[in-house]
DNA sequence: CTGAAAGCGCTAACAT
DNA sequence: ATGTTAGCGCTTTCAG
């Protein structure tokens, strides 16, 4: 039994096939004889529409892409959720797709979804070099959540990475700190900003920062921690660039007979379920990774149904959730 | 200016229209000449074929689609992971969904990918209704993972959920404990199979089992976990149906002033990079999950491209990880 | 090896 | 309110 097309619903409805189109769609000019009969032959039929056909036909999609880069990171779900529920609202279709950790997946992953027309496209947790994003740019309407980019070619929702760099690192300076490390991300989004905030609140404090280069990984952050307390023997707290990381310098504290927090004060960026969980307790940085997801599904929108064409920025402020790995250093 | 078609192509590379098409996918009756000739001008036009004509005319799309239904729990990147390694091999794209833990998205992100005619569709850790699943499966080859389903309209790989649940209860009593309880994980997949596993390790051995319902989120853990310790004091050990829940049940347990595994021993499923985390050490039983999704890839493929029609349903043996959660009873 | 021609299933003017 | 008629951009016979 070959998938009945229109036709077949038209012809059992006795109708004609553009008909039966609009009735499909819910247009107001279709009388309710029609509009019902047509109803009827679809469900008798089992009919259902081939996307691919009503797509090229129509040259739209309703449909909105997502990218994520890792999945493995607990911080994106959190952005698509937010994605997610402001589409719902809406009357489009949410496809998803990552990235795998992995540049050239991010550009294949980015050109199939353009090339299957997708009316708009949101890209989170992309390490892919701007250039390429800006010609993706150039062809369906782009979002980029948490990672600032600086092109009038596409619109990016980001939180303050600076602001919260700061939030996290004045934290432990206001608990007493002095000697306050930081693994960073290295290249990942967001990750030299945060750094930069740290740096920043660190000579404001006239204090040295200290600096071990991880990539936003529970890995990377074992190795990274593994040489911020080598070479940097008074640490007594470490701001790390995303939980993930920070997660793996609680493993090499554990691994080192050292206590949280009475020995080491530890910070993450991301405030994900991880860190909340009491037996974890993390002090971390949220994003508002929710609010993240729903702004950029609003950004698109804007584009595709207001016509807006000139880029827009978003900024949100972070904020600092405190819990049990941070606390005054002892004596 | 408006995207290049096949026929800009064609006119520019001074042949037919059919000709690029064969070009393209790099067919052998194609004169080195005219390759060259195809390939130039898709570069010089940036040409990029439209994938909804492609998949219209062809009547496949060369797209695998993943259904997964909860992106924040740990396990599905991992069956993710595996599903993507397989399919790199071949010349498929690769499209990822989230139900985001509900049913009726669940239905809608699989009736998308039907409507969109793709080739083939993994479900993973479904919640969607058999007949619904097996309606889907009418129109696309489906895998579906880790969720047991007696049908033969559909192929299924899971490990066997009642043995690694008996191997995590029987590694409890081993260590000597009399008083274990379950957290189970409800009617989600796989719950009632481990729930069962537990079970029949628990009667074989003579002892009572105890069983708290939760629904495989943390939270749910928590709800669960407090129930359990609320009614069942002498409880020494608790073998909770999936890793998150049994970071909720940790909280319990920090929350009442117990440790792990002195007071009481843990044992999770899944063995996500959570329990691997020092921090947590949670001993768990590993599904194998990379391995679940290159065989729900193998299975596709022999349908795809093999031409194989009758149901296969593919089972592995999950082995446990001892970690630092599970010791003997203190006396 | 190449070109002509007929669709794939649907939408979107345009008529009526 | 309904039907007619062109396509959308591509693949795929089928001739040559």
């Amino acid at each position: 039994m070959p998938k009945p097309t229109m036709d077949d619903v038209a012809r059992r409805a006795g109708v004609s096939r553009a008909l039966v189109s609009l009735a499909l769609r819910g247009s107001p000019k279709v009388s309710p004889r029609s509009r019902d009969a047509v109803r009827r032959a679809v469900a008798e039929l089992g009919y259902r529409p081939n996307l691919n056909a009503r797509n090229l036909a129509s040259n739209r999609t309703r449909t909105l892409g997502v990218i994520v880069n890792d999945l493995h990171n607990p911080f994106f779900p959190v952005v698509t959720d937010g994605i997610k529920s402001a589409v719902d609202a809406l009357d489009y279709r949410l496809l998803v797709t990552s990235a795998f950790l992995d540049n050239e997946n991010e550009a294949a992953a980015l050109e199939t979804f353009i090339d299957l027309g997708l009316d708009g496209i949101i890209m989170t947790g992309v390490r892919l070099d701007q250039p390429s994003i800006e010609r993706g740019a150039r062809s369906t309407p782009l979002v980029v959540v948490s990672r600032p980019i600086a092109s009038d070619a596409l619109d990016t929702v980001n939180n303050d990475d600076v602001a919260g760099a700061r939030l996290a690192t004045q934290h432990l300076i206001d608990l007493g700190h002095r000697h306050i490390g930081h693994v960073s991300g290295g290249d990942a989004a967001g990750a030299p900003l945060r750094r930069a905030g740290y740096v920043g609140a660190m000579r404001d404090a006239g204090l040295k920062p200290v600096v071990a280069v991880g990539a936003f990984t529970e890995s990377s952050g074992v190795r990274a921690g593994e040489e911020l307390f080598d070479s940097f023997e008074e640490c007594t707290a470490v701001f790390a660039g995303n939980d993930l990381s920070a997660l793996g310098v609680l493993d090499v504290i554990d691994g080192r007979g050292l206590a949280v927090p009475d020995d080491v004060s530890l910070v993450g960026y991301d405030n994900t379920f991880v860190a909340a969980l009491r037996h974890v307790g993390l002090t971390s940085v949220d994003q508002h990774g929710e609010r993240l997801g729903r702004i950029a599904v609003s950004l698109l929108i804007e584009r595709l149904e207001h016509g807006r064409t000139e880029a827009r920025h978003e900024m949100i402020s972070p904020t600092l959730v405190r819990r049990e790995t941070t606390a005054a250093p002892k004596m």
